[in-house]
RNA sequence: CGCGGGGUGGAGCAGCCUGGUAGCUCGUCAGGCUCAUAACCUGAAGGCCGCGGGUUCAAAUCCCGCCCCCGCAACCA
């Protein structure tokens, strides 16, 4: 029995409301999951929303509400916009969730027993405001703390410590070792970098006295977690993970078939939550070197160039974006205007005119439309199969097919998903060249009756294979595509009705009757 | 010498690792077609591939130096 194809996203913090980058990250995800179900693998995909720490403690304040309930409303807001953006997810992580819970605790116990956590006294300058300890790194060039601290003093605390620093080498080792333990490659060296300059533990817990809404240290109740030990356990507590098995291989059958997962993050958090915080938490909990996850590192959204921030209010609400513009829309043009692993600029006129407009609209809609319509007007929505269907120039719509659908998976293999998309439409500008090519409508004056049916059939043996491909990124468009050619129509609305196994020349049967011509995209005018 | 990314026709990008006609999408101009969502197809104009050296028969691509732009406290994808 093949594993599980297990992905997931960061999971995201609830102190404020869903963005285009958490968009953009749910659907790439979303792409890559759904393009593992064509393939016909088993898939686990898990998203959700991180609940705890001081952030979220200090909005609740602000909003006059209890963390929980606080937590409550923006975690709707993510599942909203999931369920919005038709981001098919297998499960759902809050670490609000008693189950999580008990696996963190069970994590920290273990790592307490085997003497991973101590305890340590901590004594410098606090920074009221910011609730943290600061360090001469802090102070400006007067040697004073600047006013953006606040009040600052004085304080002794005692904390826990994961022992993180001596795990430095073996992460080092495993890194080196492990071409493909970050992409991009540029990020691997960025970690790399960032790994040699590592000393010094993590500080792993908060009082309560400061902090209290987040997971209780099971070996002391007057602390709880740190907010991304909390945090990125998640991967693992909603996977079946046990933490009372220290023995890796014999961990539960359920957690082995999907652990592990190809997680998919911000440039930001690589350095040092994913890159090494979790990596070298689950080495200490005696995860071997090949059950490391593979970490798909994205890049931002800017607008006009600039960093995309609250304090510069330049936000941009995808929820908004998906409602007037369509979920497809919005997903097509956050999966082919940016190159993975980089940041790319935000442009409503590029998704309007550029993507929709032009890509969807008048490439792919259109070709839909002319074909269906063509089959109609000359042959009653009656088509003819055959074996294949060339042209002059020694080309053919099953090679040209064939062709596409390579470099579609080699593409989608390095997560180039922008790429495979198009891909894709570059297809649907092919079938657009060959109509021109081979003037139907001429055909049909000329009672040429074998030619016409061949281009007909070739066209829609063509857009068949194109909502296969499509079908990750545009689900929607791709059921439409399917119901226009009134193929699998037993299957309508599933998403078994694609299959990449499918994708290949000579699937519609002779004689088959396409549906009748409906605008796929209609165009956006302003 | 802190770390990393980027500088390619008007715009956005690919190509660079594995040197050898500079590619894609869009825009502009001209033409064609009429099945189609004022769509579709063809052709043309437009590039000292940031700058300066070097290696080579040959450099956008390899090496050295330089310039410019963007990230790298926290919130945050």
């Amino acid at each position: 029995m093949a594993k599980t194809f297990y992905i997931t996203t960061a999971i995201y913090y609830t102190n404020s409301s869903p963005h285009v980058g958490h968009a953009y990250e749910m659907v790439l995800a979303d792409v890559i999951a759904r393009y593992h179900r064509l393939k016909g693998e088993k898939v686990f995909f898990l998203t959700g929303v991180d609940q705890h720490g001081q952030k979220v403690q200090q909005s609740a304040a602000k909003a006059g509400v209890p963390p929980a309930e606080f937590v409550k409303g923006i975690t709707q807001q993510f599942i909203d916009l999931a369920k919005k953006l038709n981001v098919q997810y297998d499960d759902w992580a809050e670490t609000i969730a008693p189950l999580h819970k008990k696996v963190v605790q069970g994590m920290l116990q273990r790592l307490f027993d085997e003497g991973q956590i101590y305890k340590d006294k901590q004594s410098g300058h606090y920074s009221i405001r910011q609730e943290q300890f600061l360090t001469d790194k802090e102070r400006g060039p007067d040697g004073e703390f600047g006013s953006e601290w606040g009040q600052v003093e004085f304080r002794e605390e005692e904390n826990y410590y994961f022992k993180l620093s001596q795990h430095k080498d073996w992460l080092l080792r495993y890194i080196d070792n492990r071409e493909d333990a970050v992409i991009p490659d540029f990020r691997q060296t960025e970690l790399r970098n960032a790994v040699e300059k590592l000393n010094g533990d993590l500080c792993i817990s908060r009082p309560k006295s400061r902090l209290d809404w987040g997971i209780e240290l099971p070996f002391d109740k007057d602390f709880v977690t740190y907010v991304w030990f909390d945090a990125l356990s998640n991967y693992i507590s909603f996977a079946g993970y046990d933490p009372k098995i220290d023995k890796y291989e014999q961990q539960p059958r359920e957690f082995l078939d999907k652990w592990p997962a190809l997680q998919v993050i911000g440039k930001d958090i690589l350095i040092p939550a994913h890159g090494i915080y979790w990596l070298i938490m689950l080495h200490a909990l005696g995860f071997p070197d090949d059950a490391m996850p593979q970490l798909l590192v994205h890049g931002w959204w800017n607008i006009s160039g600039a960093k995309m921030s609250k304090s510069l209010g330049n936000i941009v609400d995808p929820n908004a974006l998906a409602d007037k513009y369509s979920a497809d829309a919005v997903r097509y043009y956050l999966m082919s205007d940016i190159k993975t692993g980089k940041d790319a600029d935000f442009d409503l006129e590029r998704l309007i005119a550029h993507r929709y407009n032009g890509d969807l609209g008048n490439t792919l809609g259109n070709l839909v439309n002319r074909t269906i319509n063509m089959i109609q007007r000359y042959r009653s929505g009656k088509l003819t199969a055959f074996a294949s269907v060339d042209f002059a120039d020694g080309s053919s719509f099953a090679e040209l097919a064939a062709n596409v659908v390579d470099q579609y998976h080699e593409e989608l293999n390095r997560f180039s998903v922008n790429e495979s998309a198009e891909h894709a439409i570059h297809f649907a500008k092919m079938c657009n060249l060959k109509i021109d090519v081979s003037a139907p409508w001429k055909l049909a004056k000329e009672e040429s009756a074998e030619l016409l049916d061949r281009v007909l059939f070739g066209l829609t043996e063509s857009l068949r294979i194109i909502a296969i491909l499509i079908s990750p990124v545009l689900p929607k468009a791709a059921h439409g595509i399917f119901d226009q050619l009134n193929w699998k129509m037993d299957l309508s609305g599933k998403e078994e009705r694609f299959a990449l196994k499918d994708a290949e020349w000579g699937k519609l049967p002779d004689g088959h009757v396409v549906g009748k011509p409906v605008p796929l995209f209609p165009r956006i005018e302003r």
